[in-house]
DNA sequence: ATGTGCATTTTACGTGAACGAAAAGCATTT
DNA sequence: AAATGCTTTTCGTTCACGTAAAATGCACAT
């Protein structure tokens, strides 16, 4: 067994002291997983968190998503349920909390995001090999093989006959960029006006409430942070278009864009983000009124002005 | 040294009895590119081949093309240039020839495709694991991993979180049908409409060439080859429209088109595909003088009407 | 019924060396 | 100037085994 029981946890007075640092990468995305939906679900101190059902929304056993919650416990964020039940529930409100405290991100999120960084700088050539990212990052053949499959996974990387990885031509050039916006608008639009759109009422929540919490927010949200917001308001619309496709195609974009935002130290204003939240709630409330084309003149509007930055 | 020196080779009168069987699959691949080219470029007898000029189409170092050369050389459709010359040529016309009889498809392309089949056909569930591969198709890990990440970076499948792997939904339900046609009447349109789409003669010309040859033909083609004319003329006009990701776009929907078609071994009747040509044909001439709103709307009506079969 | 806690089974990852193929360099030829 | 033919260098694949973790099964508790 990995750790050690739940009620021994729990009575742990000094969690720094035992907290294990062979975690997982799995384990890892799972305690995220959990935090974030404690969040956006809202669930407050005192609700019960069912280890299965946890399990099937992750789409993982049952194993990583207990050790997951043992290491939340450690950390505080849940604890046994009151005696006589057992199990866990949520320990205290995390509304307020930055995940980044909460669940470390692994060493291999580390390095994914160092490459994507060294790529967009331009560090790194487009065209590597395994062997020449070996001695760079000092790391196994294994890890690389496994870092540039999840590039390839997200369609920034592709093997070329041969030899050799050859990363997407980024969003750096003028033309990119261009290009980039101009499917975006095509895409998002199409989604707008499909004949099976549907507003997902809890997700339109979540969108909204991630929204606010910025708005409401008294200090400015961190690149990463912003970035997962913007990602999900444009996800988010595109995936309740009902066409599977306009959402995955949404969501590469979305992942070619981080790359190339790794690259820009330089933060937003407060605000231009200020502005952008805006821009998406009224899009949204547009689509809640049912103005579709009212809907599609903000958000045409919206991706036109982000073009120009 | 893999092979012998083309002198030897292309002296050798019984070529089967010393034909090699440990070809790579990149090898391969450049024996069908190279077929491919000297078919869909015209290239008469007499034309010579550059080994660094093909090198470089090919995206690959020279080996690999020696090899393949080599290759042809033994199944006597390119020889020596005549002396005092040294290097390759093209040894006959291979207007008629048929791809497969040249260059065998790898065994690995074979397991491919055959694995394709089967989840096409629902043989194979959606979600596999790795360990049940290898006694079912009697391979190491290697190769089934290798497999798995052809179909990840195709889009085709992808890894779960935890163990195991997901092929992508298929589309073979009504649904899947509908939405692929929606995006790409979406995708494509919106290619033809971009304001620097740019006519690439060379390419036109190719995808004329090769409707032309069906039209004219005498037998019908494999739906193998069928299918590769239909994408060439979809992903020939979406890469016109000068923006990579809608070229992208489209070479994906092919891929996962690609996947359905395993499954159906009913040939589309000769008619159907008659018409097909001369519709891809018509939508050609549209763009070429410069009509653009009815090259869409002849775009459109084609794959609505193929949509519904 | 559903969840927990624990045990068992299954799956995949890590490692490292040897081999074979692709890339790259360099004379030499036309 | 560019291609060929050959050599050298670099890169990636392929094993097999051992280990860790994820998936799964089951008794018992709520």
């Amino acid at each position: 067994m990995l750790i050690r029981h739940y009620d021994e946890v729990t009575m742990t007075s000094a969690p720094e002291a035992e907290s294990r640092d062979d975690i997982t990468p799995l384990q890892l995305e799972v305690m995220r997983g959990v935090v974030e939906l404690i969040r956006d679900e809202g669930w407050g101190p005192g609700t019960r968190l069912s280890v299965p059902d946890l399990a099937r929304r992750f789409g993982v056993s049952r194993s990583p998503v207990t050790v997951a919650l043992a290491l939340l416990g450690e950390r505080g964020i849940v604890s046994a349920m009151p005696p006589p039940h057992r199990g866990l529930q949520v320990a205290l409100d995390i509304a307020d909390m930055d995940i980044a405290d909460i669940a470390p991100s692994s060493p291999l999120d580390e390095l994914y995001r160092r490459i994507m960084r060294d790529r967009a700088t331009g560090e790194l050539p487009q065209e590597v090999s395994e062997a020449e990212l070996i001695p760079r990052y000092d790391i196994s053949r294994g890890v690389v093989r496994k870092l540039l499959m999840r590039f390839a996974a997200e369609g920034l990387a592709q093997r070329q006959p041969g030899h050799g990885w050859r990363f997407a031509d980024s969003l750096d050039t003028e033309e990119g960029l261009r290009d980039s916006y101009e499917f975006r608008i095509t895409v998002e639009c199409a989604g707008l006006r499909s004949a099976r759109f549907r507003i997902n009422v809890s997700q339109m929540e979540g969108i909204r409430r991630m929204h606010r919490r910025i708005l409401d927010g008294t200090r400015l949200p961190t690149g990463e942070e912003w970035f997962r917001v913007n990602a999900a308001f444009h996800e988010g619309l595109a995936a309740m278009s009902g066409n599977r496709f306009y959402r995955d195609a949404i969501h590469q974009q979305n992942a070619l864009r981080r790359m190339q935002e790794a690259a820009s130290f330089e933060e937003l204003s407060a605000e231009r983000i200020r502005q952008s939240c805006e821009e998406h709630l009224a899009v949204l409330d547009a689509v809640e009124a049912g103005n579709m084309d009212w809907a599609e003149a903000l958000l045409r509007q919206h991706l036109k002005q982000a073009a120009e930055y």
